[in-house]
DNA sequence: CCGCTCGTGTCACTGAGTGTCAAGATGTCA
DNA sequence: TGACATCTTGACACTCAGTGACACGAGCGG
């Protein structure tokens, strides 16, 4: 029961901020105005969230786990390239299903500088778990060898130029096509083993 | 003259928090000590940075300048793989040339959390001028081929890994031949054109 | 000498983020 | 059911980042 109460007020938190954020724009909404709006206090949002960037970026949290995970569960003889498609490939068809919501949020995300730089922090704790995996699954050291990190880098590079390109025409892009052909430009470099 | 005390003010305000930043830590400093070290008011620290970040991160500014030259100035028959490796090893040897401080500036940044978020976001802007630059080079559109965004954040992905790996090894490891190796992975991904 | 501009310091203010403590809700066990 | 321990919350006070307003003094042209 207290995991569950928990739960819900970081879900009404949640929810207060992302509509106030996208509504307002993420400046001029103060955490006092978000706490009110989910009917506790300022000190209580701190006890869930670490600041008002972590609001909005904790919300795509998930996605660094999923795609380590989606790595994990390929085949070992699958070529690198093939199984990091895969692995980037999940949160954005996770963000292709909730386009109405997902879409506000990227692009508030990438409007504003603070949240983007919290965002791209975030997706270099993805990239060293990608690395590592990529480093088990490959028998690789990574600590002497550049190749985990660096294909890592360009799975998430494509990720986030797709990311890019889809919040910049509103959607109407369609992801699995841009995922492709991003990876059609990085293949070479992944698969050169 | 204005403008020469202007630079003046800058390089001691720079000064001074370099030295306290790396001494105790970024969340152990506060703007009025650093201003207060450099002989000004907190007032005037705010006329000439615009955040704690941003003295650090303003530091390494140029970098993303000094690649673009570099790169508009190599010959458009070279690849781009040669090409790229040149621009991003122009801050690398900057880096090498000067490795006492500059070593430390780095090893900063990638220990907190605040400051590597914004080089973060300061990389992404020097990804989008080289993409642009690049774009122009081989005479694609940026705005349809994904080409120009993912060769740029490949190369400085190459860039990140190797002053992760210098700043790792507080200095021992060579940087170039780091880039050389980093390089030879991404390379086929870069030339296939 | 007068007025102009520019850089700076002082002051006051909003808002982020944290420590502390008391009170209430909840969960457990007899 | 009742007593006790735990956990969550709100209230308050505080530090520090960052901004706006204004007044002061230095330098400069008329």
């Amino acid at each position: 029961m207290a995991m569950r109460k928990r739960q819900l007020v970081s879900n009404e938190l949640t929810e207060a901020a992302l509509q106030l954020l996208a509504l307002k724009g993420f400046d001029a909404v103060t955490i006092d105005e978000i706490a009110t709006t989910a009917g506790v206090s300022k000190r209580t949002f701190f006890r869930y969230f670490a600041s008002k960037e972590d609001v909005v970026v904790q919300f795509l949290a998930d996605m660094g786990a999923d795609m380590r995970a989606e790595l994990a569960a390929r085949s070992a003889e699958e070529r690198p390239s093939a199984a990091l498609q895969c692995a980037v490939g999940v949160p954005i068809a996770t963000c292709a299903d909730h386009s109405d919501r997902a879409l506000r949020v990227v692009q508030l995300i990438l409007r504003t500088p603070a949240l983007h730089a919290r965002f791209l922090e975030r997706q270099a704790q993805w990239r060293d778990d990608l690395a590592a995996e990529l480093a088990q699954r490959l028998g690789l050291d990574p600590d002497s060898d550049l190749y985990p990190r660096l294909a890592a880098g360009m799975a998430l590079n494509a990720f986030d130029a797709v990311l890019h390109r889809w919040s910049g025409s509103d959607g109407a892009e369609d992801p699995a096509e841009l995922i492709d052909r991003a990876f059609a430009v990085i293949a070479p470099a992944l698969d050169t083993v």
